[in-house]
DNA sequence: GTCTATAATCAGATAGAC
DNA sequence: GTCTATCTGATTATAGAC
C-alpha cells in the first residue's frame, strides 16, 4: 500500500498541501512576489530573501535550493486555485442563469492580477518545468472542464452532442479573452467589453439548434 | 509629415520589416532557437553567440545589447506572422465551407512548434516587454479578428448580433486549445481530438438560431 | 568588421559564528 | 535555526589586436 503507483492520477497525489512553518509561509510569501514579477530565471535568491524579510541562508535550510523552492511554490499556489474548484462541488441550475454566473462569476471574481500572474509563470517555464504545467492541467483545467461536461450533460435539451468539447470552448471563450485583455492589449483599452463575450457565448450556448 | 503621431495605428510603425546583412540573419536565426528555448534572461549571450557561429562581440557591433537584439528579434517574428495573415486579404465562401477551412487550417497549419514557442516567450516576457505583447496584439490578434469579424458581418443570415464578440469565441477556442494541448497536457495524451473540436465549434456557429 | 581576451558585476550555494 | 561573510562560476559588456 505503500508502494507509490505510477498509474494513479496526479490529483491525488496534490490534492492535500503540505503544511508549512511561520518562516517557511515567509518565505513563500516573498518567493510569490518575485517569482510572479520577475520569473524563474530573473528572480535572485537575494531578492526574495530581502523580500522575505529573512536571510538567504535561512532559505536554503529549508528548501533544497531555487529550484526547489520554485517547485514548491507553484505547486502551492496551482492546488489552491484547485482546490477553490473543488468546493464548487457540482454545478446545478437553470442553464441560462448558471452559465451566465459562472462566466461573470470567472471573469468577475476568479480573475485576479494574481490568477494571470501565476497563468502566465506557468506557461513561461512550462519547457523548463513541464510537470507543473501538467499539474496545473491536469488539476485546475481539468477539474474545471469536468464541471462543465457534467453540467451539459445534465442538460440534454441545449442539443450538445459533445459535452466535452462544448466545456471547452465555453472556459477556452472566457480564459483566452483575459489572456487577451491583460496581456495582449493592456490596461489602456481593448475594444471589446465582457458583457459582450458574455452576451453572445450565451446566445451561441442557448439557442443552438432552437 | 516627418512628424512622429502618436495617435497613429501602431501597425503602420511594423507593416515593413527592417532589412538585414546576412551577418546580421545569421545572428538572429541563432538568437531564435536559445531565446525561443530559454527565455529572456535564462539566455546568454554566449551561446547566442556559439549558436549563431559568431563572436559575441560581433554581436554587440551589430545590435546595441541584449535587450536590443531580443526586441529586435521578436518584432520581426511577430511581423512575419502578422503578414501571412496580411496575405488572406479577406475571407470568402460558404460559412460552413469556409469556417472549417480556417479552423482546420490554423490547428493543422498555421500552429507550429515556433508558433507556440512565440506565444509562449511573449506572454513570459509581457511584464519586462509589454510593448512586444502589445505589438503582437495590435498587429496579429486584432488583424485575425478583424478578419473573421468582417466574414461574419458578410453573413447576417447566421444570425450573430455581435460579430466582433463572436470572431473572439471562434478565434479564442482555437488558441485556447492549442494552450492547453501544448503546453498544459503535454505531447503524450490530450482528451479532446482537433476534429471534435471543430465539429462543436461549427455546430455552435452555424445552427444558431436555426 | 571580426576575433580573442578581459573587466566588472552578479548569482547560486556554502562556511562558520552565535 | 538564523545570520554575516565568502567562495565559485557565470554573465553582460568592452578593449584592443588583426
Amino acid at each position: 500500500m505503500a508502494e507509490c503507483n505510477s498509474s494513479a492520477p496526479a490529483i491525488a497525489q496534490f490534492a492535500t498541501m503540505p503544511q508549512y512553518t511561520p518562516k517557511q509561509e515567509a518565505i513563500l510569501r516573498g518567493a510569490v512576489r518575485v517569482f510572479l514579477q520577475s520569473g524563474y530565471a530573473g528572480t535572485s535568491m537575494d531578492r526574495v530573501a530581502a523580500e522575505a524579510g529573512v536571510s538567504k541562508q535561512t532559505i536554503y535550510s529549508h528548501f533544497q535550493d531555487k529550484e526547489g523552492l520554485f517547485t514548491a511554490l507553484m505547486e502551492r499556489m496551482t492546488i489552491r486555485r484547485f482546490q477553490t474548484f473543488l468546493g464548487m462541488e457540482r454545478l446545478q441550475g437553470e442553464p441560462a442563469l448558471l452559465l451566465r454566473q459562472f462566466a461573470e462569476g470567472f471573469l468577475n471574481h476568479i480573475v485576479d492580477d494574481e490568477y494571470v500572474a501565476l497563468l502566465r509563470l506557468i506557461i513561461a517555464e512550462s519547457v523548463r518545468f513541464p510537470e507543473l504545467a501538467k499539474l496545473y492541467g491536469r488539476t485546475v483545467i481539468q477539474t474545471g472542464r469536468q464541471l462543465m461536461t457534467e453540467f451539459f450533460q445534465q442538460h440534454p435539451e441545449l442539443g450538445f452532442t459533445d459535452a466535452e468539447a462544448v466545456a471547452h470552448i465555453f472556459i477556452g471563450s472566457l480564459v483566452s479573452y483575459v489572456l487577451a485583455q491583460e496581456i495582449f492589449y493592456g490596461k489602456e483599452g481593448f475594444p471589446l467589453e465582457r458583457d459582450r463575450l458574455v452576451e453572445s457565448l450565451l446566445a451561441l450556448l442557448l439557442e443552438h439548434g432552437g
